[in-house]
DNA sequence: TATATCGATATACTTTAGTATACTAGCAAT
DNA sequence: ATTGCTAGTATACTAAAGTATATCGATATA
């Protein structure tokens, strides 16, 4: 790689074309009618894709499985096949997808304060 | 409101559902190709509609008027007309839209910090 | 009279996201 | 031989999100 792209906080923050870029990278991640499901489903454990399908009653496997392909590639979910019969097939989150739960706390707690700032006022 | 559905920091972190339910409210204010944009570009000032659609420069008008609305809805923004010739019409972020600021920097440290992590892993 | 500005709206379209339903391979137990 | 388990895939569809392009009404200016 020969162009420098890395930038700082600091230069991120005060660019708000840079910002909206670097944030919406974020955004991208965890976008999508599934993402949170999963993602939530896997902070506290790791599991197996029909385990993690019971834990979210209405996803078909189809999109189980784009949806994880999805976080895998983008580094949040690292999957692991077992030699067993059947099969098992493990999936958990990395370091990255873990911290994740920062910024996932940050959003509870506005999405709290929004709520009671808005009550009755529509 | 007949019924208490209010319920504490604590027990939306504690419950799986309850809190993805609740990130996810966080998550709908903000998700589309272009809220991100508009709430950056009324981050730091207020702006008028063409104003906005200039500093955004591939936006349609529809899209503008759209997601205006939209975040308005919301309680992310306060519109304000003034009866001038012709029209004006201001945007401004509510105080709830600013405090989101709060969690677009978490997003934003996040982002930096997975791509830090990730960089020549894939 | 014609043209421009502001803040949009109308109609028709394409693209992306998500759903429904059926099916696969490999192996084990009944 | 049939059934069930695992972790998915295949095909065809509907619904939601976004785009393109033209137009509006009220007023001001050339």
């Amino acid at each position: 790689m020969e162009i420098e792209n890395v930038i700082s906080f600091k230069e991120a923050k005060a660019c708000p074309i840079q910002f909206v870029l670097a944030v919406n990278d974020t955004l991208n991640v965890i976008s999508g009618k599934w993402k949170l499901p999963i993602i939530g489903s896997l902070l506290f454990e790791k599991r197996r894709f029909t385990d993690i399908q019971r834990t979210i009653s209405k996803i078909t496997p189809r999109m189980l499985s784009k949806e994880l392909k999805d976080l895998e590639m983008n580094g949040m979910v690292k999957r692991t096949v077992y030699d067993t019969t059947p099969i098992t097939v493990e999936y958990e989150l990395t370091e990255s997808g873990k911290l994740l739960s920062d910024v996932l706390d940050k959003m509870l707690e506005w999405g709290m304060q929004h709520r009671e700032a808005t009550i009755g006022k529509n």
